[in-house]
DNA sequence: TTGAAAGCGCTAACAT
DNA sequence: ATGTTAGCGCTTTCAA
């Protein structure tokens, strides 16, 4: 039951410690005769070396540690794959640490990270103050994705929310629409605020007052879903095109007008969604892309590790309005 | 830049290191005094433990190891955060490594768990021999999830993928239908090639023969799916009904049925997606939960480590047919 | 209640 | 080419 030590190995193939741990890192000058000794040892014992204490010795492990909301959020699902697939490629080990929105519980994760010596952190923070990260920011990279914390402190790999969601309603606009729906609203995410004030840039823009009962929160059941439908379209002014703060958010809309027969609004979603092309019509998305906040977030930390030390950098990556159909619904096509 | 070791506080706080283990992890026979000098030193140096060490010399660190397909892959990404949640729960941390379906990496991927020293681990086999994998059994709790390996060697958790197949399929033929295609063989998956069973057994105990160009690959592409699509309905005897292996491979299905206006075949989705009610008609499917496997994997691992040593189990979670519309499509009702 | 010494498994430095 | 010594940061005896 007990785990077969190096030293295990050194008494079974009669060599020294040191000698084992050669064979074992694959130093150059070891006779093949201990070689063979050494790894006859090693298979007959299964001895696999023990990381931890290597890291103790080194001072430092190899891994990188990844903290975010859900590990179940396709977004951050996508994001993590993308920075494991990187640190692979690069050598690292991932641990990774799911806050559930809770800042406490971020803290904690990384505090978890910071204990088990990770060589860098990549953190998507929940919304909060962080000084608390400020002291580990010394001891090694750390690289904020998906959302900024104030005062522009740590490198930062994100979309442009406002502007992008800016764009997404300026479309909508330009289809002319005049009465559009937000819907998804949610303070703790400082990405959908964001993209309320693009929501309120492009109608401000365009003088449009933004109506508040047309500020929706997230639908979070199905029967809330269909209500919110209903009560957007039973207005003296009915919403003729909805903005979705977020591609689940798209989902329940979606959901709900499928349910009720609507096929008349005008639909963006910010994210895309796997069967939004299959959908009648298919549906205009802000393409936000995960892969590539996830690659470029891991570049940081290996720019951070060889040894760049400038001051943080806010890297935003660009993304793409796609129209499909959805969003280019007039006004005019609306039944009210 | 160095981090401060527990030493350091030590040193500040004027006391022994062993002073300052104790205060660190809460034991009962501690002066105030010292206890207060102890936590100011923490708090001016930023000490945060290291796990590392501590694991080392305990002997075993306390996290458990899963190893999976991918972590963008929604099914694992469900099934690894109920896992991590049941580990917080559990006080344990958790280290995910990915596969890629490439059996040395699934080796390796292993051998870094125990080299971490992984208290248990939990693991989606890859096809291949998984002879490696008894020498650690001895060493501490494995369980499987979603695939066994052939001899039953080690705790699984699985769904009864050929039976709950077979009952998809005759749910499609007791509908009528005698055209039944299977969408979505790959050999690299057991759990396929068993769904792939039960579609046959379904068939035979309905004393009809599987023809075999009803039994389709995975469709890669767009393009793929719909030329698919297409070819099943251009045979003689065109396919009046689809089961697909994989959610997938539905949403593919649901792609190309969009693309091409085909609203009049029957489907069957092995596995439930986000829009499968939305769709029209709404989508029938098996309801496959990962959720209910990653929790019940944890308890077995909780289980091994409470000191449970009975033989292997092999735990199989029921799954329900949710009918919603697309599977209830009858034969008559399909133009050919 | 507190401290000193020993050692977890490993490796870097220095022998030999 | 191989072995010896020392120590990474921590905790567990055992003393005081």
């Amino acid at each position: 039951m007990r785990r077969p030590t190096l030293n295990d190995v050194a008494a079974e193939a009669g060599v020294s410690a040191k000698s084992v741990s050669r064979v074992i890192n694959g130093a150059s000058n070891i006779s093949p005769e201990l070689r063979r000794r050494v790894e006859t040892a090693v298979e007959k014992l299964n001895y696999v070396p023990n990381t931890l204490a290597r890291a103790l010795k080194m001072g430092i492990g190899d891994t990188v540690g990844v903290v975010i909301d859900s590990i179940s959020d396709p977004f951050f699902a996508a994001l993590t794959s993308a920075v494991e697939a990187a640190a692979v490629e690069a050598g690292l080990g991932t641990v990774f640490g799911s806050t559930g929105l809770d800042p406490a519980r971020e803290r904690e994760q990384v505090e978890r990270m910071i204990m088990r010596q990770v060589k860098a952190l990549i953190l998507a923070p929940v919304r909060r103050s962080h000084d608390y990260l400020r002291r580990y920011a010394a001891q090694m990279p750390i690289v904020l994705v998906d959302r900024t914390v104030e005062g522009q402190l740590f490198d930062t790999v994100r979309v442009d929310d406002r502007g992008d969601a800016r764009a997404a309603v300026d479309h909508l606009l330009a289809v002319g629409h005049r009465r559009i729906a937000f819907v998804g609203a949610d303070d703790r995410y400082s990405t959908i605020c964001d993209r309320l004030l693009g929501y309120r840039d492009a109608l401000a823009a365009h003088g449009i007052e933004a109506a508040a009962e047309l500020c929706c929160p997230q639908p979070v059941t199905d029967a809330d879903s269909v209500a919110l439908l209903a009560g957007l379209r039973t207005f003296p002014e009915p919403a003729t095109a909805l903005f979705a703060a977020t591609s689940r958010d798209a989902i329940r809309l979606v959901f709900a007008m499928h349910t009720t027969d609507t096929t008349d609004l005008a639909l963006i979603s910010f994210g895309d969604f796997p069967l939004s092309r299959s959908l009648r019509p298919p549906v205009t998305v802000v393409d936000h892309d995960p892969v590539l906040i996830g690659r470029t977030a891991m570049q940081r930390v290996l720019d951070g590790l060889g040894g760049e030390h400038g001051p943080p950098r806010d890297i935003v990556v660009p993304t793409r309005l796609v129209p499909r159909g959805s969003g280019e619904i007039r006004p005019s096509e609306v039944s009210t």
